[in-house]
DNA sequence: CGGCGAATTGACGGACGTCAACTGCTGTGG
DNA sequence: CCACAGCAGTTGACGTCCGTCAATTCGCCG
């Protein structure tokens, strides 16, 4: 419950709170408090009112979506990443449920300081208009990517994705259960086998959790990745001194930020 | 090009503006102007860097995203909208290029006066942060709809949503051409054909761009529309005092303010 | 009147979901 | 320490949904 140093200045140099002045800043953390959730606790239901700005400090956690007894994963986060911003902003329903994939530490801060914040400190105000204008560009990607490639396109763009966010090896490790990876790119977990050993004749070897990539241009052939889809590649005029925030959301819904 | 006040007016009144003190706005129209664009009319192209916030007065337009020679329409709006407001606050390229559908009348504000303004006037940021807010959550929507959904099950609650739209009558109208709807449903016209004759079953009756919605709720069991998938059913606790710019977007993308 | 494009219909094939069986791992309890 | 239950993952068979291609009709505009 309380909070290390540590945590504090993590969450200060985030885009969201790095531009607000130090007693917005202060205004918004003594409302708030840490907390520690083990793996698939539920944060929150789908059509719950929200009363707090969730920020992942540590684990791993999923936005979820259900309608009719079927249920799509819709993000899945890292830290550290804010959440339910949206619903924050308008004191709305969460659209989404949010579990814990892994054991995490959760900062909850008050969706009433936020919104009075907002009101008092235009800096604040316009940090979470771009928080926002990210997460939204993360999800005009999401789209794209689901109603314009297929599902082996799909894997193999988050595939491409993976392995930039790991540092480019030959070999990365997916970072949750496949039925969940499943889930986040709009397929059943049986298609997801499938679609893995499609990307075999690509170069794409699976062993358990680990992927490795052995022909990068022949798999980047059949993935087609696109700078206006998958975030992972922004060209670098753009990178430097644009919003870094934006790079948080990937085509795949993996987000640093979503809400 | 001059602008007419009933038009300046009708632009104030948005939730967007609304809430700006006056030199804001003044600010924000004088570097506007409004102009008419022809049917079919490029106003942005995916990739493009955005210069300015188009707000559509009189018309129709469309959003669309393009991958490997494939297109997908995300978004039809309807007049009065705001659209690319995302991609102004990040002062960064469109992820969608914008079309007119039919001819339209669109005002274009300076994405550098926009800027400003957020930083000068802190109830601007705010109502900027609520609007794309609401965009973000209709989008949420948008890809519920998509992953959860089948094709003829999209489609029903498109009826029923344009249906109240329209003011309720049994018989609505498509406001634009079919293969523009089964592009926005995530379908083929051919598809949008046959999931048309699948719900004559259901009541639904066809007749050029006249739709007869003849057994209300039949077409309700099948579409089984959710307040958390399609913004025109919000519960009337929330309607009221509520961001009425949230019930803008609507499930099948069809959006009073898309980004 | 002729031509173009939108819409519809049919036939076909491929992609994806469903159901079921089987494997392998893990954690639990005897 | 082992037996077993439970779950994730894989594989196969099958059916359905949906996209593709082609032909036809219709309405609109030149």
């Amino acid at each position: 419950m309380p909070m290390r140093n540590v945590d504090i200045e993590r969450v200060r140099a985030l885009p969201l709170f790095s531009t607000a002045a130090s007693r917005t800043f202060d205004a918004l953390m003594t409302g708030g408090f840490l907390q520690k959730f083990p793996a698939g606790t539920t944060l929150l239901m789908e059509g719950d009112p929200v009363d707090f700005l969730y920020v992942l400090i540590e684990g791993l956690a999923e936005l979820q979506g259900t309608w009719n007894d079927k249920e799509t994963t819709l993000a899945v986060l890292r830290p550290v990443s804010t959440f339910i911003l949206a619903a924050v902003v308008l004191d709305a329903e969460a659209l989404m449920t949010a579990r814990t994939i892994d054991r995490s530490d959760i900062l909850m801060i008050s969706g009433e300081a936020v919104r009075r914040a907002m009101k008092e400190d235009a800096a604040f105000a316009v940090a979470v208009a771009e928080e926002l204008s990210g997460c939204y560009r993360g999800l005009v990607r999401t789209v794209k990517n689901q109603k314009l490639r297929g599902a082996s396109e799909r894997l193999a763009n988050y595939l491409l994705a993976e392995q930039v966010s790991q540092g480019g090896g030959p070999t990365l490790s997916l970072p949750h259960e496949k039925r969940v990876l499943a889930s986040l790119l709009g397929m059943t977990p049986e298609n997801l086998s499938r679609a893995f050993a499609n990307l075999a004749d690509y170069g794409v070897l699976v062993n358990g959790p680990e992927v490795s990539i052995l022909r990068p241009a022949v798999l980047d052939r059949l993935a087609k990745p696109d700078r206006l889809i998958d975030s992972h590649l922004q060209p670098s005029s753009a990178r430097i001194g644009m919003a870094a925030r934006e790079c948080h959301a990937s085509a795949a819904g993996k987000a640093a930020a979503y809400n």
